[in-house]
DNA sequence: GAACAGGCAACTC
DNA sequence: GAGTTGCCTGTT
């Protein structure tokens, strides 16, 4: 074991590995053991464990800030859940999601995963991704292993849809690719869109040939961390029409209605409804 | 082999 | 603007 730079991150209670990286928000990060992840973010990888009633991960101090922010730790999710209602339902939302955190991943990593995502369950996404990184990613030793960077848009744009034919990515290769354009030319920037409300953000990057009202509702929730954003795909649509009146808006949650979908999301997803 | 999947664009009316 | 259809690929 390689762990003499593990640093303390959090409490296990301010952050639950599992539900975490398993909730359907991110796709490149694995479990290496029990209560252990590896994942690639930042360029680096970097491995975060559970341990007693603590999450450490392996950077060196003067990284803490950074992956605080990645794992959105300075926020209280319990004071952004005030607005969520005091239904027996979502009472029962949050308690089993709790602990979720929603991080703050690149917007073009965020982008180019729900361009993926889309007719697609969690084990392909992540194979695709995983094929697109090691293809055209930089290669990360990390405890003699090999990880891969997640590509620039910049390297992405300049490939053509048969350059991508190794991801059997089917017809979102074309997405992918003007996707990686729309980044790597400004047309989309994370400085102007997140100077954009949600509403003017969600026309811009709705201009991106592939991006639709779900997937841009993603990238808008976990690419630019606005937590209004509520992505509906057919898991919250079951969800909605079970447990909310029909017409229901997603403004009745308040501004982070993002976060009370997560956990909507995540108690479908589990399978006891 | 047909139907379908965590969606989208293009087309129809 | 609401509804239909084809799309790559993989799985059932």
């Amino acid at each position: 074991m390689e762990e003499k730079t593990m640093n303390l991150l959090c409490t296990a209670e301010e952050m639950d590995l599992v539900k975490t990286f398993e909730c359907g928000q991110c796709f490149r990060w694995n479990s290496s053991a029990d209560d252990e992840y590896i994942g690639v973010a930042h360029g680096r990888a970097v491995k975060i464990i559970k341990s007693e009633n603590n999450i450490y991960i392996d950077a060196p101090k003067e990284d803490l800030p950074l992956w605080r922010e990645y794992f959105d730790l300075e926020a209280d999710y319990i004071r952004l859940s005030e607005g969520f209602g005091v239904s027996e339902y979502m009472k029962t939302c949050m308690d089993f999601g709790m602990g979720i955190r929603i991080l703050r991943q690149d917007m073009w990593e965020a982008l180019c995963s729900f361009i993926i995502s889309q007719c697609n369950n969690i084990p392909r996404i992540k194979k695709i991704v995983n094929t697109l990184c090691e293809n055209f990613g930089e290669e990360i030793l990390y405890q003699g292993e090999k990880f891969y960077s997640f590509p620039t848009a910049e390297k992405i744009a300049t490939l053509e849809v048969s350059d991508l034919a190794p991801l059997r990515a089917g017809y979102r290769a074309e997405y992918i690719i003007e996707g990686a354009k729309a980044v790597s030319t400004g047309t989309v920037s994370y400085k102007m869109l997140s100077e954009q409300s949600h509403a003017e953000a969600l026309k811009s990057i709705r201009a991106v040939k592939g991006v639709g009202e779900k997937v841009a509702n993603c990238f808008i929730l976990f690419g630019l961390h606005k937590m209004e954003a509520f992505p509906v795909d057919v898991w919250m649509k079951r969800a909605l029409k079970e447990h909310f009146p029909t017409n229901f808006d997603p403004k009745t949650f308040g501004e982070y209605a993002g976060l009370a979908q997560q956990y909507i999301f995540y108690y479908a997803r589990s399978g006891d409804k």
